[in-house]
DNA sequence: TTTCAAAGTTAGTTATGACTAAGTTAGTAT
DNA sequence: ATACTAACTTAGTCATAACTAACTTTGAAA
């Protein structure tokens, strides 16, 4: 039962997920901007995300999260948001060069690094 | 000539480079044990490597970087013991996790961000 | 010097994930 | 109601980078 989530799928699910916090109806053409790929690259990705079960498309419809579609796209942002706060506001980088590093970043880091980097935040908060 | 190189050219010159600083001769077997893959993808790494320029590599012989190769291969291990400072050192992620996570996230870091880590740990070192 | 096992290569396959080209759908404007 | 356009899908291609199977080379032991 192992389900391994690859790079491209926790950047799609990400991505919908971020969409839907402005937007409440998350169509293709928002995610291929979004992730600057072409309109077919999101058609068969959502195809294969739906196969999984982490997201619902009809053809031509919305596009919506399941349960574990959201779960996944969550934990991903939750650990964009850690990284970005270490590389932005301890290292010092650029907020945009942070950005984007996280998000590829993110994609990486374990459960264990995750939890030692909130720690380490939390430590350095009140500094 | 926007020369490009992949994660994986990058792994593999890291490796070589590394494997050269104990053992003086550089074989197929000795990468693909270090880097988990077959002896196949070894010799197809190296054509390409060769082809770009990074390798020198003789049917059945041994393996040598050039120049070019050695400097990307030193540029991707400063980035490993840099980003492997930090995770270790000062948040505190064991050894092991560290310098895995380490070694996938030394391809995506920029020069700018590699220059932040190193005033970092400069300024935490005398802490 | 012959033989044989380990190392290495070649050829062909597979998976991922992007792309273009071409055709379909659907909703807005007339 | 029709037509038009933007959004979307389908089909097929390409690049990367791994793999297995089968064959070749090399060097060390007998």
């Amino acid at each position: 039962m192992k389900n391994k989530t690859t790079k491209s799928s926790e950047d799609y699910l990400e991505t919908i997920y971020l969409i839907k916090q402005k937007k409440r109806i998350v169509r293709v053409i928002d995610v291929a901007r979004c992730l600057s790929v072409t309109l077919p690259s999101v058609t068969g990705a959502l195809k294969k995300l739906s196969e999984k079960g982490l997201v619902k498309h009809t053809s031509y419809g919305e596009i919506e999260l399941t349960e574990n579609g959201e779960k996944i796209a969550k934990e991903t942002w939750e650990k964009h948001k850690l990284l970005f706060a270490l590389l932005h506001d301890i290292i010092g980088i650029s907020e945009n060069t942070a950005y984007k590093e996280a998000c590829l970043i993110e994609h990486f880091i374990s459960k264990e690094t995750e939890e030692k980097i909130k720690q380490f935040l939390k430590r350095h908060k009140n500094k």
